[in-house]
Order: structure tokens, then C-alpha cells, then sequence
DNA sequence: CCGGATCCTAGTCGATACTG
DNA sequence: CAGTATCGACTAGGATCCGG
């Protein structure tokens, strides 16, 4: 009852479970685990939207702010800068005068937006099952 | 050279277009953009990392902690706590003496593994792409 | 127009101590 | 064993001003 086959299981948890000995053996060591960095990146807020924007087309630096409403011009900034540091995107800058940067997805950028596309998809396709488990959660629990 | 012709596109810059434009004809009201709370969740340093450990098999609130050695109990009950109300999981006391509980991932949390595998795969081949950039950028930068 | 630098607030996380 | 309560450190993030 606590084992588990391997046989007959749906292969995402198999991927799970080899991943997951692996970094048991090597004494999983948090500092060192790849996934960690990515989702932390992932998930700060910003960063899936600005490479969502940027998939659609390149974008100078306030065309992605009026795209984005609510990114302070600091917070994009910083955001940008992270995704250009990751090789995510590039920054092209036109000595014009006004200046104006261009910021595009590279190849890398790109590369991340089919395993992006899938959970997004999931997260339509479950959101009402989410949003049901915590309105129901909330009703038992508020007693 | 600036507009993102349909046709030939990876299917996955597709969707995303897709997407985008169906959340800009609503004005794209962040709040109500179901991806944000999902990748929010993700990000948040401990959940992804509870999932996989509990995709391996059910755990005891301290078989996870002992999984993931550097959380605290105040997080790991907080994350069990959400995923619990997101219906991630599912908590099943044992009214032994002394008690026992045990998580387990739902079908609802099981079917998140799919997705996740595929950016932890992604993460995997890419790292040594994000690392080069990093160090690359790092290097030309700090002049 | 682009974005860096500074200041400050508000939420987040960890350590510790305590309860059922 | 399985949490909760409290506190303090840390930091992400917004507002604003400034420079290129």
C-alpha cells in the first residue's frame, strides 16, 4: 500500500520517481537542483508574462509595459535584465534619437514555450476543478 | 519584420497567440488571468518540490520533511495546507496514538505531473544554454 | 524614450517555543 | 507525531527622482 510499482504507471511519474532517485543519491542537494532555479524564475510574478508578450512579437521596452498594465517600469526593468542574463531574450538598442531597445525571445526563449504552453493549458482545463476544491475547502473550514 | 505572420509558426507560439489575444479582447484583466495563480503557486520555492515527493508515493507530514530536508515545518505545513485547499492533495488522518497523517496527491494532483515533467526536462537540457548565457553575461558586464 | 538608483512598505520565510 | 503561535530578518516590489 505505501510501495510503489513501477509497472503500469503513467509515465510522467515515472520520469518523477527516476528524477527524483537521482537527486536522492547525489544527497539532493537544493542548492544544486535545476529545477528550483528555473520554477523560482518562473514563478516571480513577471517573467511568464514578459515571455508570453515577447512570443507574440518583439517589443520596445514601454510597448511591453502598455501590454503589461500593472509592471512598475522598475519591476520590468529587473525582469528583463534576469531574462536577458538567462540568454531568454535579447536586447537590441537603436542609437536613435529618442533611444529605442528592442527586446525579442532568442532561440532559448523560444524553446521554453511549448513546455509553457502545456501548463498553461492545464491550468485552463483545471481551473474549475481548483477553483471548486477551494470554495469548498473554504466553506468546511470557515465554520 | 515586426508583425508575426500565422503560418508557419511553431504550434506553441501559436497557442500562445491565441491566448494573448483572447485575454487582451477582455481587456486582460490580470486578476482574473487563470495562469498567474497556477505559476504563482508553482513558484513559491516548496510546492513543486512537495508534489514530486509525494508523486513518488504517499508520505507522513515528516516522511516530507525528511524528503526535503531544508523546510521548515511552518512551510511545509503551510504549502500541505494549500495544495490541500487547491485539491492537490488529499489529507488523511490516522486517529492512532500518536496521531498520523497522510498526504497523498489527488487526481486532480497527479495530472499536474504531465506538465511538470516537461518543464523539468526542459530545465534539464537547457541548463547548461542558461548557464553559458549567465556566465557570459556576467563576464562582459561587470567591467 | 529607456532605464538606473534610491527609499520605503508589506508580505514572506525561518527559528523557536508551545499545544493536542 | 503533527501541527500552531509568535517574533524577527529578509526581500520583493511600488513610487519617485534622475541621468543618458
Amino acid at each position: 500500500m505505501t510501495g510503489l510499482r513501477r509497472d503500469n504507471l503513467p509515465t510522467a511519474q515515472m520520469r518523477l520517481v527516476d528524477l527524483f532517485e537521482n537527486w536522492s543519491a547525489g544527497e539532493f542537494d537544493p542548492s544544486n537542483c535545476p529545477v528550483r532555479g528555473i520554477l523560482d524564475r518562473l514563478g516571480d510574478k513577471w517573467t511568464t508574462l514578459v515571455v508570453i508578450v515577447l512570443a507574440q512579437r518583439p517589443h520596445r521596452f514601454s510597448a511591453v509595459q502598455r501590454a503589461i498594465p500593472d509592471i512598475s517600469k522598475r519591476m520590468l526593468a529587473q525582469t528583463l535584465r534576469d531574462l536577458e542574463r538567462d540568454g531568454m531574450i535579447s536586447r537590441q538598442v537603436y542609437p536613435t534619437k529618442p533611444p529605442s531597445v528592442e527586446y525579442r525571445l532568442t532561440e532559448l526563449g523560444q524553446s521554453l514555450l511549448d513546455p509553457l504552453v502545456n501548463l498553461i493549458t492545464w491550468a485552463e482545463q483545471r481551473r474549475p476543478n481548483i477553483e471548486g476544491a477551494r470554495a469548498a475547502y473554504d466553506a468546511s473550514d470557515r465554520a
